[in-house]
DNA sequence: CTGTTAGCGCTTTCAG
DNA sequence: CTGAAAGCGCTAACAG
């Protein structure tokens, strides 16, 4: 049988009300009394009921994370960082994909009506109207990993996308001196996406080099059809810069083969550097992104605003990022 | 205000026992009285207290799955499994890492005694009887992801180790006419490690060739040193099986570096095929497991016990694996 | 088929 | 500083 605050007091010749006090460090209990139900409670090898109290608190200590349906890398370091601090703050950390089967509104709706989740970290590539409806009038604290500046309604933790993403062409056109760039973008609609075309494009113009973008969607095989295009047109450019390293794996298939030596007849880039990356030959040159710093931020700040700590009233933290020089360009 | 069933009673003009009767669906409640019921609660955008029901059913619908400390795609993998199937179910999945901080077994007994969880999913590299004991003494039901075919008194998943691992080598041996081979190991005491090194020995045993070990612990490091320690003897293998991939890539920067050609010089095969094995160069030849498949299986049969429904004592599944041919041997 | 009632374990007024 | 008591929303006997 599982102890309760019930026995203790009976042992203890208190009111459960008195145990309660002293288990959750209310003041205004006498140390002695507290010594003597902290005591009891040990020995009885007590622990709470955590149903129970979440259930009377009206709120538990699960936060939710919604994951796009996708599964890579990035998500599991994001995953570890979260449970990082989450663990160490006492909540736990739930997971869920956003499934096929239900929009990612509805599921999120079923989450949020579920009570079950005192915050909720998400991962978005871009917020629609609609859910940010759904979000705002659940009145629970949601932090969103993503990288739209013009969010205003929630925390935000992004990439240094427009950063990182400037500092790459930059790099390719001082230091590397091509004058012929291509970036092949990720999906449109991502806000991930956006930011590095603009630094990619602001960039370009800033140095006045001529550049060109092929349309992509983050998926190799987008990466591969870009390189595919860009090469076989009349205004070849001498460097691809992918909007992420699987798409620039798609290049690399392509000028492997059609027999294009990399970097020597045409230079390649990306962003994210995933695992994958220093392998590749040549290894990828990229923008690596701290990822955990973003789990742990989200999770940090959540725990902060269910906790109701003061706090300014919209945070939008950045995590930064580096460019990580190899081979291929 | 938040619906609750006492006022769908009252508008229905029922008790709140019917109403809960209603919204669990069960039989004994008139068609007529069930219909008006759902219309209100549809009406008033009524979802149960999720908190409420775990408190007074004294389980949750939450699932927790405790994942070894480091990461790596593999663990991606099988959370969208579990994840897939529980959320198919009702159930949440809730994912800890082991943390540092604490021993693997007081973090579990934390876990279990917060009564959060009503099944645990645990992947282990081996099982010690401390944390069997703990288990065993929980009643709650667990689900271990680990090889060791002597677990007696939980379900487990296992990786195909020992058939994928004797598979490789008579595949190097029959096919690639090896003569002279050597496995590098994985971490002692690791259930995987141990069965891959059997199927190993067994095959090169039935087979009749030569064949040496060297421990590993299934870091790229040890795979360099295992490599570099073979190389240097006097009695060269032709063929290295790295017991993982992260292992073999190991391998291959020895190789690299001490221009040995692969395979003409020295073949390498791993195990897992990881994402990066086929971008390797040579692309690497290993053993595919079907990850996602041990997550949902581990969902399954978790979420079974937790219903008790009728099934075998002990369940042991093994997850199928497979030959990747490639050109790095 | 439906209603009444007890109670889950805990927190939190309200009194004292 | 401590106790009594109410009540969170729901389920599950039990009675009818």
């Amino acid at each position: 049988m599982v102890p309760t605050i019930k026995e203790i007091a009976t042992k203890a010749k208190v009111s459960i009300a008195t145990v309660s006090r002293a288990l959750n460090n209310d003041p205004r209990v006498a140390e002695e009394t507290r010594k003597k139900i902290l005591d009891i409670s040990k020995q009885l090898n007590y622990s709470p009921n955590i149903l129970a109290r979440n259930f009377v608190k009206k709120k538990s200590n699960i936060i939710g994370m919604i994951l796009p349906e996708i599964s890579d890398e990035f998500f599991t370091e994001v995953i570890k960082g979260v449970d990082e601090v989450t663990y160490e703050k006492g909540y736990y950390t739930n997971v869920a994909s956003s499934h096929k089967y239900e929009s990612l509104e509805d599921e999120i709706i079923t989450f949020i009506r579920n009570g079950l989740f005192s915050g909720l970290i998400i991962l978005l590539s871009d917020l629609k109207p609609k859910l940010e409806a759904v979000l705002l009038e659940s009145h629970i604290p949601v932090v969103l990993i993503n990288s739209n500046t013009k969010i205003k309604n929630f925390d935000t933790i992004a990439i240094d996308n427009y950063e990182g993403s400037y500092e790459m062409t930059k790099y390719l056109i001082k230091r590397k001196n091509y004058s012929k760039l291509c970036h092949i973008t990720g999906p449109v609609k991502n806000d991930d996406s956006f930011l590095r075309k603009k630094g990619f494009i602001d960039a370009c113009e800033e140095y006045g080099v001529t550049y060109s973008i092929e349309q992509g969607d983050f998926t190799k095989e987008s990466g591969y059809k870009g390189c595919k295009k860009q090469l076989r047109s009349k205004n070849k450019s001498q460097v691809i810069f992918a909007a992420n390293d699987m798409m620039a794996i798609g290049c690399y298939d392509f000028a492997k083969e059609s027999g294009l030596k990399i970097p020597d007849d045409i230079g390649i880039v990306g962003f994210d550097d995933i695992f994958v990356a220093q392998y590749l030959t040549p290894p990828l040159t990229t923008i690596r992104v701290h990822i955990e710093e973003i789990g742990k931020n989200a999770a940090d700040i959540l725990i902060r605003r269910i906790k109701k700590e003061i706090m300014p009233a919209r945070l939008s933290i950045k995590a930064s990022s580096e460019l990580i020089i190899r081979e291929s360009c």
